[in-house]
RNA sequence: GGGAGUGUUCCCGAGUGGCCAAAGGGGGCAGACUGUAAAUCUGUUGUCAGUGACUUCGAUGGUCCGAAUCCAUCCGCUCCCA
C-alpha cells in the first residue's frame, strides 16, 4: 500500500501545525483532494523560503492531491504584516503584476500545471472588484477584533509597541476569505502555509465554518531557519533567489555549500528528497562526512531549482576553485569595459570598484591592505598596484576573502 | 481633538553647542586558526584624496564664529486622555 504523504512529510519534519492532526491524515490517506497554498508577489522571484512550499507541494501533488498555487495579487495590494516588523510600503499594482508573471515562469519547473492536475490562480480576480459594505457584512461580521488581536502575528507589533495600520489589519480576513472563497469554487479543503500563516489560514476555516458550517482544513511548514533561528535564504546582497538571473546557480550552489554544520541535515530533510537514512547516516558519521553533506545538498538542490548541468557545473567549479586549480570556465565573470582603462592599464582599487567586488574605493582599499585580494593566486600587496590591458587576455582571477571568485575579462 | 514622548551612521543604542564621522553592542568584511563549518582571537566598518577635504544625526528654515546638540515650523511613530 502506497504510503501516506502525511507520514512522508512529518518523517521529514516539515509539519509545525495541523488543525486536527489525525482526522487530516485520514483525509489525506484516502481521498484526493485539492489544496492551496498562497504566494505573495512583492519581490520579482521567488527565493529559498518559497522553495520549500513548492517542495511540500510536488510531495502533495506526487501523492495524487491537486495542488493550488494561488498568487496573491490582490492580498499583495495589502501587505501581510506576520512576520514583519516593519510596515510595508505599499506597492504599486504594475510592479505587483510584473512579479506574479516571474512566480509563475519558475513555479513550472516544479509543478506540474498541464490537464488541471494542478492550478494557478490569482486572488486578485475576486478581491479587487468586492465591494466593500458588501464584504463587511458578509465576511467582516464573522471576525471578532478581539480575537484577531490575541494572533500572535499581531501580538508581537503590539507588544513591541510597532504600528499596524488598518490596512495591514485587514489582511487575514482577506486571506481567509481566499480560502472561502476557493473552498466554494474549487473544492479546496485544505489550504497550507509556512508556520507564519497559521493564524491566517485558521481564519479561513472558521469562516467556512461560519458561513457554511462546513469542515476545511490547514496545515504549516517549519520554517526554514538556521539553528540560532534567524530565517535562512538570506545574505548581506539580500536573498537567495530561485531566478538564476537573480542569483546565479554557481552563488545558489556556494550558498548551500557554505552553510552551517548544524543545518545540513535539517535542509536535507526539508528540501531535497534524499532518503532519510542516508542522512541519518552522514550525521552519524560527523567530521568531515559534513563536506560530503553539504555537497550533496549543494548539488541537489541546484539540480531541482536550476538543471542537471547547472548543478554539474557549480560542483565542478566549486571543486576547481577550492582545490587550488585557478582557472575554470564556468565561475561568475564579469567583462571589464575597455574605457574603465587610462593608458592602457587600471589601478588595483579602480578594478574592484569596476568589477563590483568592493562597493567604493575606501573599502577595495581596506581589503587590499589586510591583504584580502588576491590576482591569480598572487597576493597584491599595494594598493598602487596596476595591470595592464594585456594581462586580461589570459586568464585573470581575483579573489577576494577566501569564498568570492572572479574571473575578469575585457 | 488635547497632552506627553520620540526620530542618530546597515540594525540596536549613547551623545545634548566646539575635543563628533559621532561611545558601546550586534551584524558585515578581511587576517590567524580550520573542514569552503562552528567557536575563538586580531584588524576594519561614511566618501574622496592619505598629516587633509567633503557629505551625514527625520525635513525645512533660523540663532551662533561654530549645531547631531539651541529655536521655529513641518513630517513620521509611540503612549495617555477624549
Amino acid at each position: 500500500m502506497e504510503k501516506n504523504v502525511f507520514d512522508l512529510l512529518e518523517e521529514r519534519g516539515l509539519i509545525a501545525q495541523v488543525t486536527d492532526r489525525e482526522i487530516v491524515r485520514d483525509l489525506l490517506g484516502k481521498e484526493k483532494i485539492t489544496f492551496y497554498i498562497g504566494f505573495d508577489p512583492t519581490a520579482d522571484s521567488l527565493h529559498v523560503g518559497h522553495f520549500l512550499q513548492m517542495m511540500v507541494m510536488k510531495h502533495m501533488q506526487a501523492a495524487g492531491h491537486r495542488p493550488i498555487a494561488l498568487i496573491g495579487g490582490g492580498t499583495c495590494m495589502v501587505g501581510d504584516p506576520s512576520g514583519k516588523s516593519d510596515m510595508r510600503r505599499v506597492m504599486p499594482k504594475e510592479e505587483i503584476d510584473a512579479n506574479a508573471e516571474k512566480f509563475k515562469t519558475t513555479m513550472r519547473k516544479f509543478i506540474d500545471f498541464s490537464d488541471g492536475k494542478a492550478l494557478m490562480l490569482n486572488n486578485a480576480d475576486w478581491l479587487l472588484n468586492l465591494n466593500y459594505v458588501d464584504f463587511l457584512r458578509e465576511v467582516g461580521f464573522h471576525f471578532s477584533v478581539n480575537k484577531m488581536l490575541s494572533a500572535e502575528a499581531f501580538k508581537v507589533r503590539m507588544d513591541r509597541e510597532l504600528g499596524l495600520s488598518f490596512t495591514e489589519f485587514n489582511y487575514m480576513v482577506m486571506q481567509g476569505f481566499d480560502f472561502y472563497h476557493l473552498f466554494k469554487e474549487f473544492g479546496c479543503k485544505m489550504q497550507f502555509g509556512g508556520n507564519d500563516q497559521w493564524s491566517n489560514i485558521l481564519a479561513g476555516t472558521e469562516l467556512i465554518r461560519k458561513k457554511d458550517g462546513k469542515d476545511a482544513f490547514g496545515m504549516t511548514f517549519n520554517l526554514l531557519t538556521t539553528s540560532d533561528g534567524v530565517k535562512m535564504g538570506k545574505t548581506v546582497k539580500g536573498a537567495v533567489w530561485l531566478d538564476p538571473e537573480k542569483t546565479s546557480p554557481y552563488e545558489f550552489f556556494q550558498y548551500w555549500r557554505n552553510i552551517n554544520d548544524a543545518d545540513v541535515a535539517n535542509c536535507l530533510k526539508l528540501l531535497t528528497l534524499v532518503p532519510l537514512e542516508e542522512i541519518a547516516e552522514y550525521e552519524k558519521r560527523g567530521g568531515s562526512a559534513y563536506n560530503e553533506a553539504k555537497e550533496r545538498l549543494a548539488y541537489t538542490l541546484t539540480e531541482l531549482v536550476h538543471s542537471k548541468e547547472d548543478a554539474e557545473l557549480a560542483l565542478k567549479t566549486s571543486r576547481e576553485l577550492f582545490s587550488g586549480a585557478a582557472h575554470s570556465e564556468s565561475m561568475p565573470t564579469t567583462q571589464l569595459p575597455c574605457e574603465k582603462l587610462t593608458d592602457g592599464k587600471i589601478n588595483i582599487l579602480d578594478l574592484l570598484v569596476a568589477v563590483k567586488l568592493a562597493p567604493s574605493k575606501s573599502e577595495a582599499r581596506r581589503l587590499v591592505v589586510q591583504g584580502g585580494i588576491l590576482v591569480n593566486e598572487e597576493k597584491v600587496e599595494s594598493i598602487d598596484a596596476s595591470f595592464e590591458q594585456s594581462a586580461f587576455k589570459d586568464t585573470f582571477i581575483i579573489k577576494k576573502g577566501k569564498k568570492s571568485f572572479l574571473k575578469v575579462t575585457i
